[in-house]
DNA sequence: TGTTGTGAAGGCGTTCACAGCC
DNA sequence: GGCTGTGAACGCCTTCACAACA
């Protein structure tokens, strides 16, 4: 496989989470035009998107819903677990170590931690929340491959340098901060500053379309 | 001002953040080739972002610190307050209410609702969590302008709906769903799954590099 | 006829490279 | 000399359009 367009990624992400939909509703078979109806992009982007990946089609007939399901699982490597370290026992993340989606997905979070005096050895579920200078010896012991960052913005690079030192190859991040981070370790994050101030850009200059879609024209 | 890709709206937002650090460490005049350095993108880049909104700094010398922030701050529409409705009072949507960034970048929510019996009625800070029928009438009378969807994703496209019913021009989405909206409406959306799927995909393809950065080659 | 898979064309964002100015 | 601002070149991703096939 060649290399693979981050935005390919994503639409997968996407498609997996229709095709449950479809799937759902008691359909068997999906063309690339259904599919991209209930994704908001078009035919031919479904179907160039799998084609990286192989053929799993029938000309004249479309995609077997199932079998779609299960190329794109393991396409994104969801036919394992992940298990998860989470830094940051505040706000965010405590509503990420309750969110059930996460669960859900195949992301285990398996550690906690925090440096805050009046969190460190409480309770969070099953787990207790441990000090950050806990981390490489837990995260090794549990086997943690991902790290999520739920920290204030100024500790964040710091807690990366950590977690790539602990041996960690993924992290999420949520710290309105940019990380800078070795190419051997993949770094997603969620921005809500960004996101909202995109939005505040899209209302302030009245122009905030961008795609055409299906029910409606589409935005974002 | 023509037509402005959603990067360069996103990469301004994140020179502003960085700004206000190099404005934290005292410095005055920061040049393209600084500013790129503390955001991972290239001089080059930078340049061509600020370009498409006027001629910022002074050749010879970079950009005057403080005037940079103050020319970003009136592009993104910052220099308003915007007045915020979330819908879901639940793990995710609590934890968007206590969370400070949000009312340090200029936006206050302003009414919360949800349709869990067991909730409506409630305080959350100083509002009471509204039943979803309340939300026009609510809306209008507060002035709302931007709608945060943090339902389970079943609900977001009808919450969406409403949203734009009631009039509001610019919808935060949190719900792991596509969202279809007409092209009046600004659509920002915040997926956690699509983020950690990405994320297994680079680390199951041990393949995670991306772009060229600064202090470590750059991820993300 | 209906739909996939894909090379080629097109469009858009990033990078280059240099003229213009301090 | 140093640095910005920007047209032009480049490269990547999306869209087109059609051959292959059920």
């Amino acid at each position: 496989m060649d290399h693979i367009s981050d935005s390919t990624v994503r639409r997968l992400s996407n498609y997996l989470r229709v095709l449950d939909e479809i799937a759902s509703a008691g359909e068997d078979m999906v063309s690339s035009h259904g599919l991209a109806g209930r994704s908001g992009v078009t035919p031919a982007q479904v179907r160039k998107d799998l084609s990286y990946f192989g053929s799993f089609g029938r000309r004249g007939l479309g995609y077997s819903v199932a079998a779609l399901k299960a190329e794109i699982r393991a396409i994104l490597g969801l036919n394992k677990r992940w298990r998860v370290a989470l830094v940051g026992a505040g706000n965010i993340g405590s509503a990420l170590f309750a969110y059930k989606e996460f669960g859900r997905q195949g992301f285990d979070i398996v550690a906690v931690f925090d440096n805050a005096e009046d969190r460190v050895g409480q309770r969070l579920g099953d787990l207790t929340i441990e000090p950050i200078s806990e981390f490489a010896r837990l995260s090794q012991q549990r086997g943690v491959e991902i790290g999520v960052i739920a920290t204030p913005p100024r500790h964040a690079q710091e807690i990366a340098e950590r977690m790539i030192a602990a041996g960690l190859k993924g992290i999420l991040n949520f710290a309105p901060r940019k990380l800078f981070v070795p190419d051997t370790v993949a770094l997603r994050s969620v921005n809500m500053a960004i996101e909202l101030e995109s939005l505040s850009f899209a209302l302030a200059h009245g122009e905030p379309a961008r795609r055409a879609g299906r029910r409606f024209p589409l935005a974002e």
